[in-house]
DNA sequence: ACTGGCACTCACGAATGCTGAGTGCCAGAC
DNA sequence: GTCTGGCACTCAGCATTCGTGAGTGCCAGT
């Protein structure tokens, strides 16, 4: 018995049923793959296979389709990644490119990747905790009450309105945004916070209490982990060709699309943009999802990760294919940040 | 034969139809209902209805369900909007103060809605086009680059970077920054449009390459109608409730959800906050949508609607609830707008 | 170690029959 | 004229049966 053969054999059956979307038999194997042997001995195999745990029947006088432990192989050792199209790849350059700020260009590559792989495509925007200070605005509106402006190196904008008591002109204004900024910019967001703290001091007396409060707020809106959780769907439509399996996999599924958080964890640690990582079924955090994979990758300028984006489609995919679009997608985003 | 029984009978079918989700016959009719008279007198009272097209029967042998102009005259006529449960207009009040911005306001009430009617809920984000302009801020980042930042009155930030060529000065920017504010600051973005085109001629000469850039950007900014398009949705996980007519519907309505521009064609002109617009069935613009009907209203701070808000749900649902769900969730949406 | 052959299993679709909810209509009561 | 009880009729849905064919496991032979 070869070993070798066992494993085409299982890769056979991955393809075939991934593309028909039936169990596949044995005798339909072999007319559709030069396997070099009879049916028969093809049985043998998926005997053994079945024993192995990596195929299953979904009923007797069925035949056979990949548990995720087979999936698992296919994709550990199977299957490399498959080269994209050329018309895929200019589909993403012309795409993204034509993006204008960072919500563009999110937008834009989730719902480019939703095309590509025909799965829903998620996406985190980069997040707060490892970006930069790019500057601080405080801006007078009506009466006591200023508009803080924060602006971080991945373009991200986070805007709080604020209180001070007593109406400052605008030099004190003046004095309280070099203040900050001089305390802040270009330090990376845990460092500012504890940077800010002494910036009161600074101040004229009479500013004292504006700036604690202007300084709290921003304390606040760097640490404030609601942003960092925020997510991008696309191609929730692909969702309606998931077929027969729907009841059991569409509730559950569309819950999570709309549970930012629960998306997070799908997609899981931002990796380093080279590896892509795919969790297939049962290996993912969600009970629910159990006939669900996801494929995702970090991206981000330089080899550091800022955020992770991916796909998440029934385990029956066409991993080689998914990966490729996922991996090229986050490589070109990577780039354009870069550029930014 | 008594017109007024007859539109009580078709109230009954349209309630029961809505609660059972299954074609009501004339026997289950009388026993539900006290409507004084035999299931014969009900049955011929049906064929009536039938004959003005307001209900039909999905085949012979089985109960009647309301028609698209039966769900109308019962809106119309026979219907009042159900006054919300303590409980839910407490929900109201106490998720939606929370808000700490825009953003934050408009997801909120968009899950609260969802979770009210069980439906999917949309909201447009106030349109850019009516609001004011509360401030321009220009801040310089590396070399010649420079970020603007558009601040309006409903609380939303769009940002810029542009390239001026030359690099300004700290005094330069001060001049371009308030010569553009003093120009703007206050009118519509309709009117600042107009008014950016002066600005150029205001600043000394050597800056006026980098003005022109600064104000082409904009004017640019203020007449993206890409952000007027931002809508947010809530509550697509219960779609999945939709139960039989799941791929008929399920597939355009996931579609639907995804392309915002449909999703505003649907909520339809931002109609004032005082008044609910229901849409039926074929009604509505889009074709393949005629088993959905909308419910939706505008909302804002004073008589002038800024946006729209409302749920896209099955023709069969209890309308009354649901409107009076979507007006109340627009007032109160109304009023915090008000207050910031 | 592979293959051809054979007996066995069993999901699936077609055909059939039954049941009950629901209808339409008519003749009689009020 | 309006309502009601009664009756014959229709037909979707369910259960049952049965045949078919794809697929399997195993064994003896090469």
């Amino acid at each position: 018995m070869s070993e070798e053969r066992r494993l085409a054999v299982l890769r056979a059956i991955v393809q075939d049923y991934v593309d028909t979307h039936e169990p596949v038999g044995s005798k339909a194997l072999v007319e559709r793959h030069a396997l070099g042997v009879s049916s028969a001995t093809v049985r043998n195999d998926m005997a053994v296979l079945e024993d192995e745990g990596l195929i299953t029947q979904p009923h007797t006088s069925a035949g056979r389709i990949p548990t995720d432990k087979g999936y698992r192989l296919f994709v550990d050792r199977l299957s490399g990644v498959k080269p994209l199209s050329s018309p895929e790849r200019r589909a993403i350059t012309t795409l993204l490119d034509g993006a204008v700020d960072l919500d563009d260009v999110v937008q834009r590559s989730v719902r480019l990747l939703a095309q590509l792989t025909r799965h829903v495509a998620v996406m985190q925007y980069p997040t707060l905790s490892r970006s930069t200070v790019r500057h601080i605005e405080v801006i007078s509106l009506t009466g006591s009450r200023l508009m803080i402006v924060l602006i971080l190196s991945t373009g991200r904008v986070e805007q709080r309105v604020v209180d001070v008591g007593a109406s400052p002109s605008e030099e004190d204004l003046l004095l309280l945004r070099s203040a900050v900024n001089r305390a802040v910019v270009g330090e990376t967001i845990a460092e500012a916070a504890a940077a800010l703290t002494g910036v009161t001091a600074t101040v004229p007396p009479v500013l004292a209490t504006a700036a604690d409060t202007i300084v709290g707020t921003l304390i606040e809106a760097m640490s404030d982990h609601r942003s960092d959780h925020r997510v991008a769907v696309g191609g929730a439509a692909n969702l309606a060709a998931y077929g027969e399996s729907f009841d059991s996999a569409m509730r559950p599924m569309l819950e999570a699309l709309e549970e930012h958080v629960v998306l997070l964890k799908l997609l899981g640690e931002a990796s380093s943009p080279a590896a892509v990582t795919v969790t297939i079924g049962h290996e993912g955090p969600v009970q629910e999802l159990s006939s669900t994979s996801v494929v995702s990758t970090g991206y981000g300028p330089g080899p550091e990760a800022l955020a992770a984006l991916g796909i998440v489609g029934p385990t029956r995919m066409d991993y080689p294919g998914t990966m490729a679009a996922v991996r090229a997608v986050a490589r070109y985003v990577s780039r354009i940040l870069d550029e930014q």
